[in-house]
DNA sequence: CCTACCGATCGGTAGG
DNA sequence: CCTACCGATCGGTAGG
């Protein structure tokens, strides 16, 4: 019955993920975990630590899926299924920790927000570099550059909390095949 | 000098796209056009009306640019690629009340909100129905089912307002052209 | 469109 | 973790 500081963070991430940083306030919290708004500040600092805290785990997996991604295989087309398979393990395990990450780094200061910004930057980094082995294997076509067919895939995977229903029918090997063929195949090199 | 009506909803748009809606005060919004927070109220009912307007325009605009481009052609590549350049030109044109449509609908009422995912769907089943078609032409394949591969072209279409800058290298109808030869290649069925 | 203001809610603190 | 409270800010109104 009692929380622990963890609780906390998680129960921020999921008031976050959805309604937003700004769409919640420390009372909403409160009533999430069963005490009042002014309870919380035994646990936390403030407000915005919360989101940080937040964020910065969002960073911490997307970054080690895709360090782990990398490591797997030397083949491109097999490094991006798995980047593919890393992300969406990501998205379904942590769902709010993801959305957080993608849609509320705005609310972030100056500071922080140029944290994000250049951890999605290095992430991104991992995409455009299994893509430009892949082109200079001559695998992949890459017509309209590098950067740009890598953000095409992030897209789609970026997408995935907006959408995805691990009830549905589609299921998550399923859906990590789904996506990696419809980007080998938007990727593909004529021959 | 003097701000009509539709100078305070354009404006709204602006703010509701960057800050979000929980994150923009009606104060901010009478700073960014040089008049008082209150003086707003002789040409809006309310902060959550001007949102209302905001998504609505999204809703009409993203509708109107889908059945232009189904009228456009009776060849399903064709097709997407109008829908697609019709989504692009919707973005380009009208990017904060794009965002706004594609980002705040959360932070409506259940009644208004409702009307927002409707007129999402809607949107999807233009892109579904043109898929749809090309797989029975034989033309496209989409082995996770239309509705998964439809998702997967409006992922990379609705993730536009995060990163394309109109001032880069990508012009217009290169951008539109580089997301139809993913898309088109993507779908593509073996032959 | 401004001035003056309202009740409600915000993030956060003090003291227990 | 609760009680009691703070100053600041919120959406909105009345009257001009």
């Amino acid at each position: 019955m009692t929380n622990t500081r963890d609780d906390v963070v998680n129960a921020a991430g999921r008031l976050f993920a959805e309604r937003g940083y700004h769409g919640t306030s420390m009372r909403d919290l409160g009533r999430e975990l069963g005490l009042y708004g002014s309870s919380l500040y035994s646990h936390v600092d403030s407000k915005e630590g919360l989101l940080v805290e937040v964020v910065e785990r969002g960073a911490q997996l997307f970054d080690q899926a895709a360090t782990t991604a990398l490591e797997s295989s030397d083949d491109p087309v097999e490094q991006l299924r798995q980047l593919i398979a890393g992300h969406v393990g990501v998205v379904l395990g942590h769902r709010s920790v993801a959305r957080t990450f993608l849609n509320e780094a705005r609310a972030l200061d100056a500071a922080h927000r140029t944290r994000v910004i250049d951890a999605r930057d290095r992430y991104e980094a991992a995409f455009r570099g299994v893509i430009r082995e892949g082109v200079e294997a001559g695998v992949f076509s890459a017509p309209a550059g590098v950067g740009v067919a890598a953000i095409f895939v992030l897209s789609i995977l970026n997408a995935l909390e907006r959408w995805y229903a691990p009830s549905g029918p589609l299921g998550q090997e399923a859906l990590v095949e789904a996506i990696h063929a419809f980007a080998v195949r938007g990727l593909r090199a004529k021959h």
